[in-house]
DNA sequence: GTCTATAACGGGATAGAC
DNA sequence: GTCTATCCCGTTATAGAC
């Protein structure tokens, strides 16, 4: 079918460029050229640059959410009405955005690095559609971890959920950048995730921060001040 | 000097909208009016919107940068010829710009927002430059967490500081956010920088993850993949 | 469904009076 | 140093022919 691909093309071109630009920095001319549609068409089948947002956005997270619930039913599963570890639970959060790499060839990329900055999208619209899709699958992933760490109030944990989805996404939005990630090969899902993992297991698993830190942690420097006041 | 001010009052407007809006989704007439500034004077003092951003980005970064690097002499200073603890520079690292938000008072939130988005704008210009600004202390906390864990290749040291930047960027950009922190209160920068302190150090402490991980990692749910193709 | 043409407006930048 | 007025271009969106 001709009609199917033109609206396709302008979700890849849409893809590309809201990944690499953010959704304020790409215009619809942009985004007809890099398609090689016409202006009008964009508007026939989608009706605004808010929809054209709105259909790609969908289509990139939904089944990596979807992937994400059904890696963490199975995980539950498995565990057989105990609590699964944390580091399964993590696994099953990490790995579909990451594996989504491959099955997606040579838009591979490009998708890691939307999922990416959409999390941290200045426009406000973005955000919000994201949060939203995101809902869900947080709150099941911290039920999840919660049940993995009974002895953590629930708060902290969503708060490390939170942190591993700053991790996930600020590594994911350098994807294809220029060499930021040294020894970290995109192509290899299977070994990033398991060094993610490794990373923030740890973190999950630590007590509650005590109100008085460690040794050293109180180690400021002394009148020293050189934070600079305005000039 | 009534000239400063002008000048100051478009430097404040800049950040505050570069904040919520990113550089691409703030336009000049938008900085005018939050300014009370008229348009020309824009171009008077700074030349053009990107020497704006430049402008904001030293006035922001140049501080907590330079304080990082006077705590990290001092926890070093401190250790005296030994490696100080992990948890010691990353305190040196973490805590500046949550400190930042006192000492700039009301600015605080927008300016912690600031910085947390600039890691992640999706305006080119913008990554360029605070990548140059953060390379040298990147690479100063990069040696010093290798000295305080020796066994651990440099790649590996250097990724993981990145993934605590991802944190801590992710955090800062949604300082004022509607309760996305359930209790953390960014007015507490001690206790929210024990408390990362407390998630990132295991993590910088692990051993390498193994080329097989732990028994319940190998959890993947088989052949049932609903990824999804594309429709 | 796809095109051309154009409307209606906002963008950054600048000239020149004061 | 600060203003008004204006240039010129790019923006989203739409009308209407094909």
């Amino acid at each position: 079918m001709a009609t199917a691909a033109t609206k396709d093309r302008i979700l890849d071109a849409a893809e590309t460029l809201f990944a690499s630009h953010g959704f304020a920095g790409t215009s619809l001319r942009a985004l007809t050229r890099e398609a090689d549609v016409n202006l009008a068409a964009v508007h026939y089948h989608f009706g605004s640059k808010e929809a054209v947002l709105r259909a790609v956005l969908h289509r990139i997270i939904d089944p990596i959410n979807a992937e994400r619930l059904a890696r963490l039913d199975a995980v539950e599963a498995r565990a057989g009405g105990h609590a699964p570890p944390v580091e399964a639970v993590l696994e099953a959060f990490l790995a579909p955005p990451l594996e989504r790499m491959h099955t997606l060839g040579a838009r591979g990329a490009v998708v890691l690095r939307f999922i990416g900055r959409t999390h941290n999208e200045p426009a406000q619209l973005v955000r919000d559609l994201v949060r939203e899709q995101f809902q869900v699958v947080a709150g099941r992933f911290a039920r999840a971890l919660g049940r993995a760490r009974p002895s953590l109030p629930r708060h902290e944990v969503a708060w490390r959920l939170h942190c591993v989805v700053g991790v996930l996404s600020f590594l994911l939005a350098q994807t294809g950048a220029q060499a930021v990630l040294p020894g970290l090969d995109p192509r290899d899902a299977a070994a990033t995730t398991r060094r993610l993992v490794g990373f923030l297991a740890p973190g999950l698993r630590a007590p509650m921060t005590p109100g008085r830190a460690a040794p050293a942690l109180a180690a400021r420097p002394r009148p020293h001040r050189r934070m600079g006041t305005r000039r």
